[in-house]
DNA sequence: ACCTGAACACCGTTCAAGT
DNA sequence: ACCTGAACACCGTTCAAGT
């Protein structure tokens, strides 16, 4: 049998943990997390799905891995940001924090189903709380209140809400929100009230008129407002 | 061949929508979510798989069936509560419709998980919120501000928070984190020295101290306060 | 050491067939 | 009308085998 000269194809670059992790990413971002599958993946490197094995324990490490390439991008960008000092404005420093991290997360609008699943309190993630704490000590609070605030800001902290009604196709959700809305008008007045109110206004027809940014910033600054009120012991 | 008389086994009740929604309930309540395939359901029913699309048109058909029993259970029990009326005390009447909804997701973790992804909102849903921005309408909200509300609060609404670390083990969960702060304590200056102050403290050794319910309503009042300050115009 | 192929025990769902 | 059985196209993962 001859040597058949191999070709650029099959001389790729070797599997290693962090190509698995960045593809996985990229699949992610590309086709949603539905068609993150063991074996979608390993076809999108040219290798066999069992080959992935070597690299990552399991499924649910893959995840953990993917959470953290995310979280690690956070904190990069969370480093370079220029905020105030959380001495001088602890509530600025904190507001640029998480909108830094909600950028970040808004180009893997998978992720926060991702971060809820695994078990996903890794090094990179306790970085990034560690940050958040540090914020808060700076600006004077008590490790018991920064706890509470913690939790009060539960996934506002890495910059998302949970969305409760977010369909695949928004158009379709918001179709079908009118039409149950237009059916069962006598037994939802306060929201047929509202929403006749909100179309009159401003000529949207629908739930569109919900901005996502305006709403998690007002919430985030609800959160803050109340925080300092406690922390300046009102 | 002779006719074998039917046991009571054979002569089983016939399969509806409805007895199919709660089996459903109960097997994701006793087994959790992940044990809610249709061919376990159908097992669970003494029915085949495919019996059971019959009386419902698809799996997420069938998790969004699932939701409307349970947030049927909440509306049912939120009409029973005694609350304050909210034309004296909108915050009263909103905070106790809201932890009895947080009640009865108790008895059902696995919720969260199935509202978020079925788009679902359904008349059952669409009700419970309509109760919720009449309270706030009752309170002297404006259309604008209770919506904006409405999104403040978020999944707080129904109950619950996004609990960002919540391992299906909630004492391995505990191991690993404390592991974790142990192996990189250099790069967590702030979680160690709120776990040393926080062990110390009470001599809870771990992250077993937090408590979930008081949490929620720490979370929930600093909200609730935000809303009403920004009400009264300040 | 790294990758593979076949196999196992699961999924949701379609379709044609039974009663 | 309601239920069934076989089949299809997927999953994650184990295991023994290849290089």
């Amino acid at each position: 049998v001859t040597e058949v000269p191999r070709g650029p194809t099959s001389r790729r670059a070797p599997l290693t943990r962090d190509r698995v992790l960045r593809a996985a990413v990229a699949l992610a971002d590309r086709d949603g997390l539905a068609s993150l599958s063991m074996r979608r993946l390993a076809q999108e490197l040219g290798v066999e799905a069992m080959s992935l094995y070597h690299h990552v324990a399991n499924k649910d490490a893959l995840l953990a891995g993917v959470v953290d390439v995310v979280v690690g991008e956070i904190n990069d960008e969370v480093a370079r940001v220029d905020a105030p000092a959380p001495e001088d404005d602890w509530r600025g420093a904190l507001r640029a924090r998480i909108l830094t991290a909600r950028t970040v997360l808004l180009r893997h609008r998978w992720l926060p189903r991702v971060l809820e699943d695994a078990s996903s309190f890794s090094l990179p993630v306790a970085r990034y709380f560690d940050g958040v704490l540090g914020t808060l000590r700076a600006g004077g609070f008590s490790y018991d209140l920064a706890h509470h605030a913690m939790h009060a800001l539960g996934s506002r902290a890495l910059g998302f809400t949970q969305e409760l009604f977010e369909p695949d196709d928004a158009d379709v959700g918001e179709e079908q929100a009118l039409a149950l809305l237009a059916a069962a008008a006598d037994q939802l007045p306060h929201l047929v009230g509202m929403m006749a109110e909100i179309t009159h206004d401003d000529e949207g027809d629908g739930l569109g008129w919900c901005d996502d940014q305006t709403e998690f910033e007002f919430g985030l600054d609800l959160l803050l407002d109340g925080l300092e009120r406690r922390r300046a012991g009102a």
